[in-house]
DNA sequence: TAGGTATGAATGAACG
DNA sequence: CGTTCATTCATACCTA
């Protein structure tokens, strides 16, 4: 993708760039600040535990919170369960395994759902690559 | 200045934010790529030289793409209808969103429609998780 | 510092 | 529709 662009049109492109750099800048600032009220406001429960994966770039970089993992006393048990059944748990049965493993650390309903969906997924993925060996 | 925001429109900022950082890399890189090949003249681009920055980056995006994701353009487009209704669209309001989002990039009517179910699973799924326990 | 791996989380698509 | 699966993304951690 070859392309001859005008000074005019290099000039327009500048413009645009200082646009956009200045909007981002001004979302990240007000993203920043409802972060701060929202924590203020009800700042407690599984909404702490939330990472958000947004991407940073050069000038812009916000600092976000750890995601969660597992205690390696949460980690044993939830291991344990999925070794007696692979499949993901009931939404009653979470509950109920939230909160036994809250008394390790801090964890959440979300947190127990996608830790036996990645780790079904894991299980899978190395059923397949295990397959591949014998018939290349 | 004080706003109160909904967990909707907190989401809705977090994807204008990713789409802007987008934007503005692309064009920074567009923008650089531009100043070279003005020094070295031309070649025959076999696009269309003068479209929209924006959808020309995303598109290349999306081309490397295995499954449907929408656009920031597109985004932002999907998240207004929703928030104007919730419901999913008729077979002929598909068609005509799709049409519309057709213009900012590669879309199907089922990736219309499967985005409509899965948006509104969301926000239900959000509006459960602000009535659990909390223990901080 | 630059690649590679593991994994928590987000989400498009599909199933029942 | 609610739930599940498959894929992707972003970060943490490791190694050279």
């Amino acid at each position: 993708m070859m392309m001859v662009m005008t000074e005019e049109q290099i000039e327009i492109l500048r413009h645009q760039i200082v646009a956009y750099t200045i909007i981002s800048e001004q979302l990240c600032e007000m993203y920043k600040s409802f972060i701060v009220q929202q924590e203020d406001s009800f700042g407690t429960g599984e909404e702490d535990l939330y990472c958000d994966p947004l991407m940073e770039s050069e000038a812009h970089k916000i600092a976000w919170r750890q995601r969660w993992a597992p205690t390696p006393a949460q980690f044993q048990i939830l291991e344990n369960l999925f070794i007696q059944d692979s499949r993901t748990p009931s939404k009653q049965k979470i509950k109920e395994i939230t909160i036994a493993l809250a008394q390790h650390g801090p964890i959440a309903e979300s947190n127990v759902h996608n830790w036996f969906q990645n780790r079904k997924a894991k299980s899978k993925k190395k059923k397949r690559s295990a397959s591949q060996f014998t018939t290349k």
